[in-house]
DNA sequence: GACGAATTGGACAAGAGTGTCCAAAACTCA
DNA sequence: TGAGTTTTGGACACTCTTGTCCAATTCGTC
């Protein structure tokens, strides 16, 4: 990756690579080869790129070095595909969340503050995010490319779909407002305002619900129709 | 600081040291010493703590590395000295903020986008916050001590003294609310919501005014009285 | 069981970083 | 100028890491 420009290329070479699966995957060693990402992840996550050695990585898939360097390559080949796995995840479980918005709600107040909840342990608290926002952050500046790939295939790729569902309650008279975005943005902001916010905190269920129903009430004060933030 | 409790009070006896004036400041070395920590700072917040090499901080402070051994100690002592210093400089800027709060205004939208700009430049968007944040977050799971020492120095104690002015905004009548702690972290979040939240990111004035604009408009409509938010 | 492919572990060279030691040079202050 | 301190730069031992090579071993499949 000492290159900016090739860096991007082979991560989308390995992207469209994957989807007609790669031969690799199709043989006996796909397990190795997951428990080798799996386990790059981890340590990856936990001890940045250049904390990170591979003797760990090794130790952690339960594999020899070896088998690293014969399945996937070298040291940055490997903390793409770490970078490029925590995108799909959190990608997918994006969308799979967002597609419980209340789009036609009985309760606005009661189930906006359940698909926070929702959003929040599925998208936000999630170990998986946390992580590749930090691996962005502390190699992005080193790697450009991977800021990049995270704006194109990242949670940012879903945020015209977050507030598309906003524009859409306003459209039918459930909230008031005349910027859909602003007003995803400030929800989101809203409810992960009360969460704390060290990294490896744990949140309880009820600490959850407290955030999200006070994010709830603030943005359903602001936005909301009538008294449509009391009964919270 | 390999034993965890040894490095908070190495931390504090510093603080203490340095408030009745070590004997290395009185001297000449005071420079070379104010030097060696301003680069250091430069290249732990670049590189990490890992991947900060000495050489590189000597080169950056223009000293040969045997001075930093001599004056500081070890690569420990001298990340330890780095946090304190962005620590001490961040709290007395939002010290020195905070005293500019609207406490009796004419015109509290106004009043507040104002402040709320004034906020971001000086503690939010400021180089030093955000690198102490991921300084603090990078390393906080191998030194849990630089945490605890982050949440007595960090701008966690300043919070109260941002939710007592919110809370006297409340008493004089300018808004209404029940829960100023709530309030003031709901404050901060809609201000930050509409700013880029990328690393390196510069914010031009016009999108800092946007963003305060926005968010203060949002935190009117929730908390404030009669038609506050309109005029924004 | 036998063949081919994958895996293992150990050895290796090259490079980089840390921390120490030391003698020469520069600086400070009287 | 001179004595005492600080700084410098180079040499050094030590450790850790990366990536390669290779022979022995294991595994999957026929």
């Amino acid at each position: 990756m000492s290159n900016s420009s090739s860096a991007i290329i082979i991560l989308r070479m390995e992207i469209s690579h994957d989807l007609v699966r790669s031969p690799a995957m199709q043989r006996g060693n796909y397990n190795k080869r997951c428990a080798i990402i799996s386990a790059a992840t981890a340590v990856f996550v936990r001890d940045g790129y250049v904390g990170a050695s591979i003797d760990a990585i090794a130790e952690e898939a339960n594999v020899s070095r070896q088998t690293i360097y014969n399945q996937i390559g070298d040291k940055e080949r490997l903390f793409v595909e770490v970078v490029r796995g925590i995108n799909e995840q959190g990608s997918a479980r994006l969308v799979e969340t967002l597609a419980t918005f209340p789009d036609a709600p009985q309760d606005i107040g009661r189930e906006l503050v359940e698909f926070a909840i929702r959003l929040t342990r599925n998208c936000l608290c999630d170990e998986g995010s946390r992580a590749l926002r930090k691996l962005i952050e502390n190699e992005g500046s080193r790697y450009p490319e991977l800021f990049e790939t995270w704006k194109d295939y990242g949670p940012g790729k879903n945020w015209p779909a977050i507030s598309a569902r906003f524009a859409r309650l306003a459209h039918d008279g459930d909230i008031e407002l005349d910027d859909p975005d602003l007003a995803a943005r400030q929800f989101m902001a809203l409810i992960r305002a009360d969460l704390p916010n060290e990294p490896g905190a744990t949140v309880s269920d009820a600490e959850l619900e407290q955030a999200a129903r006070n994010g709830v009430r603030t943005f359903l004060r602001a936005y909301g129709k009538r008294d449509a933030a009391l009964a919270l």
